[in-house]
Parts: C-alpha cells; sequence; structure tokens
DNA sequence: AAGGTTTTGGTACTTTAGTATGAGTGCCTT
DNA sequence: AAGGCACTCATACTAAAGTACCAAAACCTT
C-alpha cells in the first residue's frame, strides 16, 4: 500500500519535471527534440521494468515462504514438523530414526500424530496437503 | 529467442514512428509538445510492464512447467506416469485402482516398475525426485 | 513443586506397500 | 504373421507403514 503510493508520487513528480525539462530545452533550443524524448522514452521504459520487477518479487517470495502460524495453528510440535520435513526427503520411518538417533517407534508415533493433525491417512497425503497450507517448500 | 527479437523489433519500429510523429507535430505545431512527450512516456512506461511480464511469465512457466523429455528418457510409460500424478495427490494403491478403473495388483505392477525406473525405494522418494526432474509439478 | 506438554519408547496388531513371478490380451511395427 | 511393448491381473510373499494403548523421562510454566 505505501509503496504503491510512493511509487505513484514518485511517477507524477519525474512527469512534472520532464515537462518542465523539455520546455526549457524547447525555449533554448540548444538540445534537439528527438534526443529528449529519446530520453524520456527510454526512462520510462526503465520505470515501467523496475515497478513489474517489485510486484513480481513480491508475488513470488509470498509463493516460496513457509507459513510459521499456520504450523502453530495446527498444533504442530517442533519435533512432529521435524520429521514431516524428513518425509517430504522420501525417507522411511528407520531412516529417519537413524538421522534424528530416536528408535523407530518414536518415528512412528510422531507420524501417526502427524497424519492426526493433518488430517492424512498416508504420509504421502500429509506431503500435499502439507505444501497446500504452505508448511512445506515446494 | 524468436520472441526477444520480435520484441526488440517492434520496439525499434516504434521508436521511429514516433520520432516521424515528434517532428511533425513539431513543424505543423498543433499539437502541444507536452501532449506528445506524456503520451510517448506512457507508451514507453506500459511496453516496459508488458516485456517485464513476458519475462516473469517465462521464468515461472520453465520452473512450474513439466519435462516432457525426461518422462521419455526415464522410459516412463503413459500408464505409469498417470499413477505417478495420482500418487502426488496423495492416493493409496487401491484409490488409484478405482480411479483408474483396473485392479490394484495392477497398479501394484505400475508402482513397482516405476519405482525401479525412478530408481526410489518409496513412492515418497519417487515424489522428490521427480519433482527434481520437473516431471511433476511442485 | 505441581501440572501440562513434548519426547521418547515399547508391544501387539492391522493395513498398505512393494517384490517376484508368471501369464493373458491388445496394439503397433517390421 | 511374428515379435516387442504396454497394459492387465493374479498369487504369494516380505517389508514398511500406521494404529492403539501404555508408560516413563524431560521440559517448561505458573
Amino acid at each position: 500500500m505505501k509503496k504503491t503510493v510512493f511509487i505513484f508520487s514518485s511517477l507524477i513528480i519525474a512527469l512534472l519535471i520532464l515537462f518542465q525539462l523539455s520546455r526549457y530545452t524547447y525555449i533554448s533550443g540548444d538540445i534537439s527534440i528527438e534526443i529528449v524524448i529519446a530520453v524520456i522514452a527510454i526512462v520510462f521504459f526503465l520505470i515501467g521494468i523496475y515497478i513489474n520487477k517489485k510486484i513480481g518479487k513480491k508475488e513470488n517470495s509470498s509463493l516460496d515462504s513457509i507459513d510459521q502460524k499456520k504450523i502453530e495453528e495446527l498444533g504442530l510440535s517442533h519435533r512432529e514438523y521435524e520429521v514431516l520435513v524428513h518425509i517430504s526427503k522420501g525417507m522411511s520411518n528407520l531412516e529417519i530414526a537413524e538421522a534424528l538417533f530416536v528408535s523407530e517407534s518414536t518415528i512412528k508415533t510422531h507420524v501417526s500424530n502427524l497424519l492426526l493433525k493433518l488430517d492424512a491417512k498416508r504420509r504421502t497425503q500429509a506431503l500435499k496437503k502439507a505444501k497446500e497450507l504452505q508448511i512445506l517448500p515446494n
């Protein structure tokens, strides 16, 4: 919101400055009108690119970042989320157990609770839902 | 490549037309120079936005689009790929079987071949690899 | 210190997933 | 027409995954 106002204010100011500049060069006549126009064209062309890039980056970053709030909302504990991340790497319960230095039973407990909290029947479904909820990166 | 050439050609032509237009209005003097400059500024501003959107979409689509060539490289059959897509939706073998109107045995066979071709031990690992290979959308 | 939550782990069991093997059918190509 | 490939399905396993229930230690918090 604030940025949009700033950008449009800058645009209007730039426009006014260019108007004054063009009038000056028109009167003095020491710079050809074609060059002025070319400069204006290039400047606004670059402004257009710049603004679009800003907007594009915002959209991308909102798609990439994981939603910490939603993890809390779901009541996922730190360990459960950790297990979820390992599942997303395609690891088996035993592999996760070894990676986290705990027993396979522990991982099974975590997975079971995980599936309950994510309302999933399978780990693959949990992955799909987690990605939809933005708690796992794509 | 072709699009880039097209865009730059259009840009150069637009520039030439605007030059001629500006000269004409300069000589005839029936349109104030400020309006001409404002029009040029707006036009190039819009051109900048347009080009950037095109480029942005290309970048996004290249990240999103599935790699048909890699599917062929891996030797994945149409049915196997179909099963893979269903797995990525979090479905069980039985659910996939019902969705595709075949027996669970058939799906198991497909999954087995799928895992071999993707060099995966589990379906979750197959999903991870498939996404890395860009044969599944994120 | 008491109480709740998290983390850990076990047993026992059911359900999916995945492997191995064999085999029939249909389609395309040579 | 014959061979190859994709698709289908079955049986019989083995291996994971997931559930249910219980329980103890570790942790924060009030």
